[in-house]
DNA sequence: GCTTGACTTAGACCGCGCTCGAACTCGCAG
DNA sequence: CTGCGAGTTCGAGCGCGGTCTAAGTCAAGC
């Protein structure tokens, strides 16, 4: 799989990809074909799914690369990884809630356009 | 009410409330006391605090900008103002839906150290 | 009169996360 | 042989949103 593919798979760009990979937060470097390229395998492309979506819910690169680390020492760190995942978990479940919130008062705000326009 | 004040009640940093009036997000620059104070009404904070909230959902500070300049020409810009909103907020609506995918993407990734672990 | 603390300004600086440019190498089609 | 397209490296640059510093002013309390 070449950085192109992996590229759309993922939704990030082949310069965000070699970025990722410059910064550590890839397991390791993907190894390269006779020409030079990069070959990505399906795991590669699955573990950069999976930081993208860590990436979505706004997990910083320093914690995409503490996971990382942690994957890269192998099975002895599955608790911890766990440990890292519940962390942001509870991050972004109060993230929600506290854009639910204020999306209701951006919706009380709405009304009152409607009130002070009688409806239209 | 004095900077600090509004800083308490919006959250947000004497230094980040300054920089917003500079930036143009205020309705008005507030008026200063006769050392030279700015001086905040009720009306001000809460015009902060929309402003603040607008932020927390992700709306760019330019966005926050043409809200205010929307709202500085009066009551002629009530729809255009109401819409802005609710462009943002059908945003926001997808953000949420985005963030509750990427977390159930999360969840799946936690069970599986669970069993990896053999739910000890 | 002096210190303390809350404020003021203008402008420099910072951290994050990309994003891009320049210059290069390959492999392939015409 | 000549393009062309897709990749490569290194390093610089950027947009955003603050964040902070330095130097100054003022009021109140000791």
């Amino acid at each position: 799989m070449t950085i192109a593919q992996v590229a759309e798979r993922t939704g990030l760009t082949a310069h965000t990809l070699r970025y990722y990979e410059r910064t550590g937060l890839l397991l390791e470097p993907p190894p390269r074909g006779g020409n030079g390229h990069r070959r990505y395998t399906d795991r590669d492309a699955d573990w950069i799914r999976l930081l993208s979506r860590l990436r979505g819910t706004g997990m910083s690169i320093a914690g995409l690369r503490r996971y990382a680390d942690l994957a890269r020492r192998g099975e002895d760190t599955y608790a911890a990884r766990k440990e890292l995942l519940l962390a942001h978990r509870a991050e972004v479940v109060a993230k929600i809630e506290q854009l639910q919130d204020d999306l209701a008062h951006v919706d009380y705000k709405i009304e009152i356009y409607d009130k002070l326009m009688g409806e239209r």
